[in-house]
DNA sequence: TTCTCTGCAAAAGCTTTGCAACATC
DNA sequence: GATGTTGCAAAGCTTTTGCAGAGAA
């Protein structure tokens, strides 16, 4: 993603342009992607090395505020920020941290429960998770 | 749960018996319950003072080997032990970190997707994520 | 000037590890 | 005595926070 099309986005999303800001969207949605906010961090430090570790993790929770990410907890040891903000699940294979997207369409959770009065949906996780064939 | 009846688990899961692991049996298994790994300590602690985080948190993962509790990956900042290991689904408000079990009978997840070649299904996640009604 | 953003370093919180002491068989 | 278990403290990791300096409006 060029440089302007990032700009753009940030000021559609109504988020101050900066230059940290424009590299953590390049980073995280020019393709879609599932990046740890180190990995992030990793890849924003290419482009602009004096970017710090904290900026990263601030701008990564401010654009799941936004909407512009989504985070996932799909792993105890961190948390793993997702460009496709669409409702979707995922199929996770713990022993390499491949993480695989599953359309809504494909796959379908029926027989919600009635929430309990005074609760509100936020959202519904499924994570498949696999592992390499044993046997 | 008796000592003894947490012994006899403890026997027939093949795990040896100690103390700790006695009453880390009681603490987790007595009733169906959520609890961190800390919440279990603070139970443990009450009717063996001396006894360590760091055993709390290795026998837990022991008990998860053996399959006597599950863990349960709701919320990034800590892992929660479920005591309920058959199917089942959950209900999960990150205000107040109330867990609820949702039974496999009445939640469904349907067009599962079929697994690439080499891979095996080890579980299937469904949180169901809510708030507190804020309109 | 005023407000926001950034970097650095330190802190925080959960979990694991190293090691010596202790139990158990 | 060999093996496995425990407690303690320290280390490890990811993430957050405090604060001063830099930047933008």
């Amino acid at each position: 993603m060029s440089i302007s099309q990032a700009t753009e986005l940030l000021r559609t999303a109504g988020i101050p342009v900066t230059q940290q800001r424009v590299e953590i969207v390049r980073a995280m949605l020019s393709f879609p992607t599932h990046l740890s906010a180190d990995q992030v961090f990793a890849r924003v430090r290419q482009s602009v090395p004096e970017t710090s570790r904290a900026t990263v993790y601030n701008t990564l929770k401010l654009f799941r505020e936004k909407k512009l990410v989504r985070e996932l907890i799909v792993d105890p040891e961190r948390l793993v920020y997702d460009s496709n903000t669409s409702p979707h699940y995922h199929l996770y294979n713990a022993e390499n941290g491949q993480l695989t997207d599953v359309s809504a369409d494909e796959l379908q959770v029926i027989g919600m429960p009635s929430l309990p009065p005074g609760l509100q949906l936020e959202e519904v996780d499924v994570i498949i998770r696999v592992r390499t064939r044993s046997g």
